[in-house]
RNA sequence: GGGCAAUUAGCUCAGUGGUAGAGCGUUCCGUUCACAUCGGAAAGGCCACAGGUUCGAAUCCUGUAUUGCCCACCA
């Protein structure tokens, strides 16, 4: 053995060699409990490569794996991708775009070609890069979202929704991407806090047009679709113009002024004008007083005809300043304050969203959401740690129905069917009818709108076993064990993979959540590529080793919610190899030519104080380690492991065995520290393996060892 | 506007009622038989601040400050 450990000449080797004995399907190996153990693993989008938060993430699953694996459980790891609808489709309109195409150049079909085709280069990627850090899953049973069989499991999950009578179509104010050219749901917005200004516009009164009522708002843009003015009934200010008709300045229409509870009467003047069509507030008041819906921002951000002939055409933050202009010489902008406003974002392109009247497909939300917070509340699903319950909870309390239509070209359509010749008749089914029940003679077109990705990830820990169809894997291995993921997606993915779980399985996906750490630069800073910030795993193992860089991120696990990365742990992580390394080369040479002799399972009898204390500390830490891997206290379980292997074994008990091998009291002394040495380095090498599974297995091959099978299936200690 | 978290040695962090800890870094010493990716030793902290509870507080309570993150239809 070298005197160094040199993770890159073994670390492929082994894992070939683990995967080639089929240990990573519980089916192949066999296993010592019918207990299952099972985790799906949250699938990556196809644009992806490997981060350091999916190391982290890769790191916490194989923990548990491995050590549900040596405890003999049937251990499962689902990998798998997703086709990540707006993520992808925007990221190849992105790379068009320089090539001078855009999506409508080629057209939807070949556009679905193009995605195909990178997901075919590039789909996978992420999944070998998880292979490097060890992960050990079955790659046998890996998933994409628009498999056929998943998407069967999609539409089926939808017609379900439909028949339950909780789907349904309306024209309703949607946030929309100007840029992606659909709707998006809340949870796909980032909201960026910027200065902007509040501006105070006089609008006339009909009755006598030298007489205003002043309104406040932060979009004057919006003026072209006003529908009325609104105060607070109990607002004395405004008490007798209530009923009383304004004239909308620019556009000359007349619009009522009404009375509606929802008004601040703090804010601004206290009078608001009202935008049904561009604002979530405003659409509903415009429902309650019937209101009419006056749509003059388009699909593209722009200015439509509904607005008067100037401003046509025109950007939405262009007809802003044109309509201060204009306002401004007809005397009718009173002010202009400061004024702090959160602008809405798409997540994906960073592009303003506009609020706009469109129709959708919305999945109500009221049933699945209840069932998903009662889950939560009754234990049935857990978080850890616990405070992310509270997340979690409060999105369910009031949940908005949810729209799941989006007019993108990549993903699955929507089963839905229409008549072509009345566009407000459809159906909703698996196949098209043979004849349109409606008209009687036309072919029925599909829907063009495609799912929500999260519509089709909520059903990930179902759909990768086989749902809707029954499945053996589906009764062996749901419910899954334990989700682990980040903070980001507890709404937009954990809550509707558990609504879905209950609905269609009865039980929830899963017991225990784990939501892990972000993981942030030394400075506190987010990781991004873009800034040059993000730290790249692949780096770090062709640095350190896979072991080392494990080891290095598990240090790093514990409650926080942040972890300010530190490659100083991937240095311990190294050094730490090479003491394990060394530690083994001593006893082996000790051990000298014997061949497999020894046991690992029957403890040697202590003689010395030496051996007393190391045999007690090993029982100590098998002990411990098993506990906190099942707290989920992955930074504890190796800081423990790591003082006890460093420090009581070398430190301590190799230094004494020096002498009592050298200078043995008796005969059976020295025989018998040989005995105690490798049986404390072969069950330090179990407890170590969740952790550092290559260097484990390594010198576990050359351990003289009785009745020995590979580590990765050996009894977990105790 | 509401919520969550963080604040401990130069850096990154453990430590939830009983004399302040780790890794890295720094200084000094040590290469003869597992390992210099090592061994030994040392320096370095009024545990953010202010009150309170307690025999006793980094730890529990209240408040303040700074930072970060979520959620929210205040125009």
């Amino acid at each position: 053995m070298e005197t160094r450990y040199n993770p890159k000449e073994i670390e492929a080797k082994i894992y070939q060699d683990w995967e080639k004995k089929g240990y990573f399907n519980p089916d192949k190996a066999k296993t010592r409990s019918k207990r299952s153990f099972s985790i799906v693993f949250p699938p990556p989008n196809v644009t992806g490569t490997l981060h350091i938060g999916h190391a982290l993430n890769a790191t916490i699953h194989d923990v548990l794996l491995r050590y549900h694996r040596m405890k003999g459980d049937k251990t499962l790891c689902v990998p798998g991708t997703d086709h990540a609808s707006i993520a992808l489709q925007s990221t190849l309109e992105k790379k068009m775009r320089k090539e001078g195409v855009s999506r409508f150049d080629l057209g939807r079909e070949k556009f679905i070609e193009r995605a195909w085709e990178w997901r075919q280069e590039y789909g996978n990627i992420i999944l070998n890069q998880l292979r490097a850090m060890g992960l050990s899953c079955d790659w046998s049973r890996a998933k994409f979202t628009m498999d056929p069989d998943y998407v069967a499991a999609v539409e089926a999950a939808f017609t379900y929704y439909h028949k339950q009578g909780w789907v349904y179509r309306g024209q309703r104010v949607v946030n929309w991407c100007p840029r992606c050219g659909t709707s998006i749901s809340d949870l796909e917005i980032e909201h960026s806090a910027e200065l902007s200004k509040l501006w105070y516009l006089k609008y006339p009164l009909a009755e006598n047009e030298n007489e205003f009522i002043v309104v406040a708002t932060t979009r004057p843009e919006t003026l072209l679709g006003d529908a009325a003015v609104a105060v607070n009934p109990k607002d004395e200010r405004y008490s007798n113009l209530i009923g009383k008709t304004a004239i909308l300045p620019i556009c000359g229409r007349k619009i009522p002024i009404i009375a509606d509870p929802a008004i601040d009467i703090e804010f601004g003047t206290g009078a608001v004008k009202v935008t049904p069509a561009h604002d979530h507030n405003d659409w509903q008041m415009g429902q309650r007083h019937k209101l009419e819906t006056i749509a003059v921002i388009d699909q593209r951000g722009k200015i439509n005809d509904s607005a008067p002939e100037p401003y046509r055409g025109l950007k939405a933050v262009d007809a802003r300043e044109k309509i201060i202009i204009d306002l401004q010489d007809r005397g009718l902008l009173e002010k202009i304050e400061d004024h702090n406003i959160q602008i809405p974002k798409c997540s994906r392109c960073s592009t303003v969203i506009q609020l706009l009247p469109s129709k959708q497909w919305f999945v109500k939300m009221d049933i699945l959401a209840a069932k998903a917070l009662k889950a939560a509340k009754t234990g049935k699903v857990k978080f850890c740690p616990k405070r992310w319950e509270a997340a979690y909870s409060s999105w369910l309390k009031e949940p908005r129905d949810w729209c799941v239509s989006r007019q993108l070209w990549w993903g699955q359509r929507l089963p839905v069917w229409f008549c072509q010749n009345d566009a407000e008749k459809y159906i909703v089914g698996l196949k098209a009818p043979q004849k349109c029940p409606f008209c009687k003679k036309c072919q029925m077109t599909r829907s063009e709108d495609v799912f929500d990705t999260w519509f089709s990830s909520a059903l990930w820990p179902l759909a990768v076993f086989g749902w809707p169809k029954s499945k053996p894997d589906l009764k062996k291995y749901y419910p899954t064990s334990v989700l682990i993921t980040a903070r980001d997606i507890i709404n937009l993915w954990v809550a509707r993979m558990v609504f879905s779980g209950l609905e269609f399985m009865k039980k929830s996906p899963f017991k225990d959540v784990i939501i892990y750490a972000t993981v942030l630069t030394k400075d506190g800073k987010r990781m991004s590529k873009s800034l040059g910030t993000g730290v790249d795993p692949l780096l770090l193992i062709e640095k350190y080793g896979t072991d080392a860089t494990r080891f290095g991120l598990a240090w790093q696990i514990t409650e926080t919610q942040d972890i300010h990365f530190n490659e100083d742990t991937m240095v311990s992580g190294q050094k730490f190899c090479n003491k394990v390394w060394n530690a083994a080369r001593f006893v082996l040479c000790q051990l000298g030519e014997q061949k497999n002799i020894y046991s690992q399972t029957i403890k040697p009898k202590p003689i010395t104080t030496a051996d007393r204390k190391i045999l007690t500390g090993l029982a100590k830490i098998s002990r411990s380690t098993e506990k906190k891997i099942n707290n989920y206290e992955f930074g504890h379980a190796i800081r423990e492991l790591y003082e006890f292997f460093w420090h009581e074994f070398c430190d301590a008990y190799i230094e004494a065995a020096k002498n009592q091998i050298r200078e043995p009291k008796n005969d059976l002394e020295a025989k018998n520290t040989k005995a105690i040495l490798i049986y404390v380095l072969a069950n330090s090498l179990k407890l170590l393996h969740p952790f550092m599974p290559f260097i484990t297995e390594e010198i576990w091959q050359s351990l003289p060892l009785k009745n020995k099978k590979d580590l990765i299936i050996e009894p977990w200690p105790g």
